[in-house]
DNA sequence: CTTTTACGTCAGCCATATTGACATATTTCA
DNA sequence: TGAAATATGTCAATATGGCTGACGTAAAAG
């Protein structure tokens, strides 16, 4: 079966694409795919319980994370629309999870802000995917924390790369008023 | 959903003073997060003029890595059920990107085979993935290629990792190069 | 006072996954 | 040979997480 594949990629040679470069490289598609299935994988298990997806992981990651986060924001951050919010969130209202408080120089705007019970889920959430990076840095020879981030933010789009690094290591919410 | 609440949050607490665990890797959750998302996104953009999905470019993608595969080793692969492949493997079928042959040995299996259209979709998704690869690794300052790729490796459960390497380079992990 | 903004909501649609039950062909084994 | 295991197909119902479009409302801004 590897013959009739090479024989007819060869055929074909000049009928490919100009998408057509090097050999492509399978191993860090693939290595990547099963990596973030993993990672992922922790916390659906926690949430299963919870009766929770990853739409409120996501939701809850960053409410927690940018405590008083207005709702643009969050739909701007997570690329949605507010309807596809809208469902996720008002159950992490309903059950206590996020809390909504009116914006105090603006009042139309409904600032998020995670309950004591919502803070705990997202560390529990954020411990235990820490855990998976800290057990694969630390198996690695030299400490390759730095090298990771570096690779991971060349992986994020040239073009998204300041909203990213501002989001991860920007200012917290409460300076900016 | 009190109790598995409660019993959850006490064993946050039993994790933090016994474990010792640091400050959550915020940085490295949310870069995964991001970087994953657009490095499926460049693959998204191609598929959906097609009318595909990722599911269609997961199928497409292992069925052209490896030519032959027998329905229930992709099941595995993908780690979904054969009702959910069905559809999709049914419009790959039906657009002409995969073709099925009764097994040899076994005419109760339905071997699977990208046809040449199919090749050349999935080799432009892989380069397409690659290229990306190749603009983050080099923007690193040395080769960082073997780094990257001991680093998703360590991501994978340990367990899943002889399976994932010999999908990967068809052989174990000690013989990688 | 009008317009714009920030948000909520209803209604319907699509894609991807799930489980359970049942059908069919084929191979294997007692 | 006849029974059981295997590989696969299929029908039906359900969940989740997204989408678009349209419409409503309260508050801020001009």
């Amino acid at each position: 079966m590897d013959q009739a594949l090479q024989a007819h990629s060869q055929s074909h040679k000049a009928a490919q694409t100009s998408a057509e470069v090097s050999a492509p490289a399978f191993d860090l598609i693939e290595l990547f795919f099963f990596a973030y299935r993993d990672f992922v994988g922790d916390a659906d298990r926690l949430l299963e319980d919870i009766g929770f997806g990853r739409a409120h992981h996501r939701v809850l990651h960053f409410v927690n994370r940018q405590p008083g986060l207005m709702i643009a924001e969050l739909l701007d951050i997570l690329g949605i629309t507010k309807q596809s919010l809208n469902r996720v969130l008002k159950e992490l209202l309903d059950t206590g999870y996020v809390e909504a408080r009116a914006g105090v120089t603006d009042r139309r705007q409904r600032l998020l802000f995670p309950t004591p019970k919502g803070h705990r889920l997202a560390m529990d959430l954020s411990d235990l995917q820490s855990r998976r990076f800290e057990r694969a840095l630390g198996e690695l020879p030299t400490d390759a924390r730095g090298p990771a981030i570096d690779f991971l933010l060349a992986m994020i789009d040239p073009a998204e790369r300041d909203r990213v690094c501002s989001l991860v290591w920007g200012k917290s919410r409460e300076e900016k008023s």
